[in-house]
DNA sequence: CACTAAACGAGACGGTACGTCCCGTCTTGAA
DNA sequence: TTCAAGACGGGACGTACCGTCTCGTTTAGTG
């Protein structure tokens, strides 16, 4: 029950930021699309305003990896996977209509919201990629841990900025996993 | 004149971020530390406390590259001139003591500043070693622009985040240049 | 509750008229006077300082009013009612300090309001007059309205000048209110 | 010539309340629209603002009456001038655009000028009438500055608020003038 | 004719108050 | 108890004028 006020703000807040953006939406705001005063507001976010902002963001980039996780979950091996989450993730994160918006009006916020945040998206992305290595050949005295880290700065890194490749074409996506992401791991 | 009582505040402005860092920092506080009315501020910041900020974060990372610029004004040659400016910048950042106070308890502000200033940052740090590449053989079909780039940002990036190597060890500076800055460009 | 508050304001804010006159009463004196925010008052006066002028001026006009009126309570009848009414009002006008201040320092504000709320004065008077006319013969013709209209118009414009006639000496405000008042009503 | 700049900014500042009104008229704006700039006319108005707004005031109401002194000129004998008087007046407010729209839209401070101001303009209307008095017989005991000041001030209230007259009809001009105007100086 | 003195334009500046906005805290009353 | 409702203090923001002042640049008047 909680939590589900809690959701339903969050929920709201994003829903204010796609609206007005970062810095305009207000406490008041969220607190009114919610359908709650902003006094029940502050009882779920103690660190007020800033909080509240940093949570939207933290709990839209959940549902993002939660989207991703769901795309990949069929691949039937490693390198399919890094493809599948390539070309999904680089779709997902241009046609996000919010993120774009936020990212031309005021990329100061929400750039340095994740910068801080960029340890616990790494974090993210290697918990997602930690099985599918561990099920897998590693170059010897490669921790799957390590390697997974590695893969998932690369990717994320990729996604932001692909560089000369471009995600849209499923074949070079599988150009790039074979010899940018794995080939450094397969030579013993 | 003009310029100089823009210099004056920008310099106020940076002593009140030293104190209060980015975020408690208000024009007052700038115009008063700057000798002058709020009013003026706002005269040569019509962008206000944004413009201000933004501006003062601008200015100093100027000064920063200035310091550096002169710090390997004497170098003998490329290996050297980079060698000299990794270890002198690795050094610099550390002991700003401003910028890791701001990168301690508010680094969104800032880093997000900084990651839209990006473009901006490795633009001033590739003019800087432009001519050095200029004077020098290059692999076939690599323009010293291009170099000078990919240069820029790997040393901006190895200053964030050494990774492996220790930027205090001229020994290992001078190994890191050699094999991953200047290695792959000998090879034609 | 609320009234309460708006009461404060006032009273506080003619307590600074009082102190600093009506040109140089700032919203925030009388926030700080009434122990307030300026927040609040703007809470209480959407108008602003001007508002919060205008009614200060028409609310010191009330209560003397008030005052005027527990002062007459006691008259026996219609003229010693209007002797009573015009002594008093002119002793109270020549004893109100800051009236007579305001009147000296900076008459344009406060005779502009007052000049512009003339009607509604004019309308306090008639309202307090009425009952008493109403209780009295009247010439042919003329409505208690009317004549209560009359004199309220002639006793304010005595009080302001009292031309030829010393309104401290009972004798004189007596045959004033025979002559000049009361006359022109009981000819038939 | 200085008297030249005067006046210009005069006519400016006037031409300034037409359009802005009173309250957000501004010495910029009258500067501007004189052609000068803000310094000559704290030059000329070292009083300020106020001056400025108390003298646009002062003068085009004695541009009114020089106005009205031409209109009644060739008036043959007093009951002519007076009843000329009266009907120019009267129309000359009732069709003044500026003063119309002022009277409309912020009476405060153009009322309270001209109450402050009223002793001066009473006077000015008595001097204008004086030599008309003077070259007439007067009720025993009464002298022609008696009679002009007691006359001017009826003239302006009647102007002001004409009662149960209408001073467009010229017959009822005619009839005012003698039996409220006149009348009770001839009774001897 | 030069030269000084005044008038003026231009505009920077300090200062002050305004009105607005939003935050975070707190109280009160109803479910 | 939990929450909605909302008053309140606080504080910063950006804006608008004000009045003062300092500079150059005319423009006259005078020796």
């Amino acid at each position: 029950m909680a939590d589900d006020v809690r959701e339903r703000i969050l929920q709201a807040a994003f829903a204010c930021v796609a609206r007005y953006g970062l810095a305009k939406t207000t406490v008041e705001d969220a607190a009114r699309a919610a359908g709650l005063s902003r006094a029940t507001v502050y009882r779920y976010f103690p660190g007020g305003r800033d909080q509240l902002v940093r949570e939207v963001i933290s709990w839209e980039a959940g549902r993002f990896f939660a989207r991703l996780a769901a795309a990949v979950a069929g691949a039937p091996d490693l390198p399919a996977l890094l493809e599948e989450a390539l070309v999904f993730a680089h779709e997902a994160v241009e046609s996000h209509e919010v993120l774009q918006k936020v990212l031309q009006t005021e990329p100061e916020v929400l750039l340095g919201q994740l910068t801080v945040d960029a340890d616990r998206i790494v974090g993210l992305v290697k918990v997602f990629l930690l099985p599918s290595f561990e099920a897998v050949a590693l170059p010897a005295g490669a921790g799957a841990a390590t390697v997974a880290d590695y893969v998932a700065r690369m990717v994320l890194s990729l996604i932001e900025s692909p560089g000369r490749w471009d995600l849209t074409d499923r074949d070079q996506v599988k150009d790039l996993v074979r010899t940018e992401l794995l080939a450094p791991l397969s030579q013993v």
